[in-house]
RNA sequence: GGUCCGUUGGUGAAGGGGUCAACACACUUGGUUCUCAUCCAAGCAUUCAGGGGUUCGAACCCCCUACGGACUACCA
């Protein structure tokens, strides 16, 4: 069988929105599944909305996700230049050739125009040559012959039928010499070699012009692929229009690459089993018979759970590195692989880093009703007496390291007392932070400060405390 | 308006004529726990947009209706 190549093929408008960067995977799952090959073409066709530096966001993009690709405009291969606006003498000589084969012809008509039919198709051979001597603008367009059936099959959406009478003579090449992508898109998938063409769905009904061309220059039909949308909601396609999440900004909220790459194969796929799956498990489970056929809702809550998942599967050392930038707010000397042990489970985006780890450097207000908890059975009264049980055996700790020990010190504490250990922990937990909960518990905390910090808020705590009762 | 496509729970979805409609997120409840989380357990669609058929039997096949989306640009 012959060697799949699939290619993305993104306008350099914009950033990589969702919609788009699944396309990418999907089209990198569906050749590298097979040991194919992917290509990278940039569809710069319209002048008007070519973006400064979007090409370069394209290639930072698949490199950071790992959607590596086989040829690309950085990375040529046989069948470059992989840029259409460099294949511009290509597309000409291509149109001018079908002309001849009757798939296409030239049309002089302005812009807007509306005809039923094109005029222009009914021109003889010299009024065409003398509009041509005369410098008259024209485009080519496609030549649609009336009466057909244009049929194909979809591999996700099954056989389609459309009747060319409904189709119409589309602008193959522009006045100002640029393709279409009517046109681009079908020359360029043959001459780079594209078998299987994976796109969305917008293009399902517009196919059939395409396999015409095909047909004209007797080439060999690609297979089709069309994915369902992405959606935002039930009504609207993710867009970044409307400000939706771009990869760019998820990775800026500190969700990981990897956990959006994961999460994204699941809009309009389904594996058959475990759902956390790296590229390399993606890449050996993806079969196009998983791809479904309806539209997929961008739920931002489950990508969030995914993330948590991830963040979940590091070690600590690669969660605190990764944590790193948001710990600026930490100023005091604090133990920052021990603030991560107590934050990777609690994490589920890391933009939220920040304020729950605020307290470390600048504990909350004071506020003697934090003391009141009731199944601990703590008040303010009685968590002063606490803490002032607590001082001289917190002083006289030495390991603040000793997570262990010093829970157990604390827990005899209680027990010599008859208390139960919620009175002793609460109080000291709140004692170090002022707030109502905190990721870490009260030794989780004395460790991460330190001793010093830790006598002092405690004493912080006993002050405020009696000032107030 | 025309053409094409879609419709299983709040969300992603499995399911391809035959007992109770997988699984995951979310949600609810309970357990573990020094708070919050993590973790563990259980619950959560009498029903597959609606209506007709075909069949001994339909979420799965056929038809119609409704609703939604895409295309109908010298945008892709």
């Amino acid at each position: 069988m012959k060697k799949i190549r699939t290619r993305f093929a993104p306008s350099p408008t914009g950033y990589m929105h969702i919609g788009n960067l699944r396309t990418a995977l999907y089209c990198y799952l569906i050749a590298k599944h097979d040991d194919g090959d992917f290509i990278l073409r940039i569809e710069d066709t319209d002048q008007n909305r070519e973006v400064e530096g979007a090409t370069q966001l394209i290639y930072d993009i698949l490199e950071e996700t790992g959607l590596e690709y086989d040829e690309g405009p950085d990375k040529p291969g046989d069948v470059g230049p992989y840029v259409q606006s460099q294949r511009l003498p290509i597309y000409k000589e291509y149109a001018e050739k079908l002309i001849t084969l009757g798939g296409a012809h030239y049309c002089f008509c302005e812009k807007s125009e509306e005809n039923e039919v094109d005029p222009c198709r009914n021109l003889t051979p010299e009024q065409v040559a003398e509009k041509l001597a005369s410098n008259t603008p024209y485009v080519i367009r496609q030549t649609i012959p009336a009466g057909h059936i244009a049929d194909f099959d979809d591999e996700i959406y099954g056989h389609i039928e459309v009747e060319t009478d409904t189709l119409d003579d589309a602008v193959l090449l522009k006045s100002d010499g640029y393709p279409t992508y009517n046109f681009a898109n079908v020359v360029d998938d043959h001459l780079m070699g594209i078998n299987v063409v994976v796109r969305g769905n917008e293009y399902l009904s517009s196919t059939p012009k395409y396999n015409l061309i095909y047909d004209a220059y007797g080439w060999e039909r690609p297979r089709y692929i069309h994915l369902p949308p992405v959606m935002k909601d039930e009504h609207h396609k993710l867009s970044k229009r409307n400000g939706d999440a771009s990869f760019q900004d998820l990775r800026a909220q500190g969700y990981l690459t990897e956990a959006i790459l994961n999460y994204i194969a699941l809009l309009g796929w389904a594996p058959e089993g475990e759902e956390i799956l790296s590229l390399e498990e993606l890449k050996q489970q993806f079969t196009t018979n998983r791809i479904s056929k309806a539209p997929a809702i961008f739920d931002i809550v489950k990508l969030q759970w995914m993330n948590g998942m991830y963040i979940r599967k590091m070690t600590v050392e690669e969660f605190c590195e990764v944590a790193k930038p948001y710990y600026d707010c930490i100023t005091i000397d604090a133990d920052l692989l021990e603030v991560s042990k107590a934050l990777q489970p609690r994490v589920e985006r890391l933009i939220d880093i920040p304020e729950m780890v605020d307290y470390i450097s600048h504990p909350g207000e004071f506020d003697p009703q934090l003391y009141r908890h009731k199944r601990m059975k703590t008040t303010p009264e009685n968590s002063l007496e606490a803490l002032k049980l607590s001082l001289p055996h917190m002083e006289a700790w030495e390991d603040y390291t000793d997570d262990d020990g010093m829970m157990h010190m604390m827990m005899d504490l209680a027990k010599e007392n008859g208390l139960k250990n919620g009175r002793i922990m609460w109080p000291i937990r709140v004692a170090l932070s002022n707030k109502a909960s905190t990721a870490g518990g009260a030794v989780e905390i004395a460790h991460m400060i330190g001793k010093e910090e830790t006598i002092k808020r405690l004493k912080q705590a006993i002050s405020d405390l009696e000032a107030n009762l």
